[in-house]
DNA sequence: GAAATCGTAAACCTTATGGTATACTAAACC
DNA sequence: GGTTTAGTATACCATAAGGTTTACGATTTC
């Protein structure tokens, strides 16, 4: 496995990279919404904001469903999940090394320790 | 706080979004490397490789020291923990699937466990 | 000192990204 | 039925991303 083949994660990566994108995953966090109502907040055009839903929905970030002429959205776990624990995987390894730095510290002061009884 | 404007997010999550530069944080948990050993293993040519490490750099992901001829690289947590902190605030939304992944955390804790105990 | 090794720099190309404006479709509401 | 309201579609633009080639600089190594 050379390279990290995971189109799945580059998606929901990239579509996290954008402020405005992060802006609609946390308005989503308290409940659907519609277009309307996740577009107002953000500084830019109506359609401009919608494309940044449809990036979410390609990560899967976010389900729509229509009701009448309104599209209500909301936030969908798994791939968050997926990035979370992609990420996770790398800070296991670091914390392992800090407690192995930990222990090496723990066993110079008691080496100190004994030697100061020692002496 | 409408829009959620957080350049360091920005670059973290667009570093993580290539396949490429996953592969090269991968190796990197592995210890220290020099470009050449990074750039060996992806299917592009040397100064395609280089520009990935650069993204990462700026992302605050990798710290790269001069040796010589050689530019080893290495590994920092803390933008990693950041990115994460970020998903986990949406924790409270999912919280019966995350109790599946804290499940799946726990068993690779005790792996890792398991496997620096024969080491 | 010549040659190999490790890396940068610059020019260039193609495609993706993020935004606009504008025109349009469809449902709700008097 | 006419008019808001909610959303799509398309064309267009500027810039960023991701890659190549080529040329160059600086350390090792023989």
């Amino acid at each position: 496995m050379v390279v990290d083949r995971s189109p799945r994660l580059d998606l929901v990566f990239h579509a996290l990279a954008h402020p405005a994108r992060r802006a609609i995953i946390r308005q989503l966090s308290g409940g659907e919404r519609n277009l309307s109502e996740l577009a107002s907040p953000l500084r830019m055009t109506f359609p401009a904001a919608t494309k940044h839903v449809r990036v979410l929905e390609r990560a899967n970030l976010v389900r729509r469903r229509v009701a009448g002429r309104q599209h209500l959205c909301r936030l969908r776990a798994a791939p968050l999940r997926d990035a979370m624990l992609w990420t996770e995987q790398f800070r296991r390894n670091w914390e392992a090394r800090f407690e192995a730095l930990d222990s090496l510290l723990e066993e110079m002061k008691s080496e100190e320790k004994s030697r100061s009884r020692r002496h």
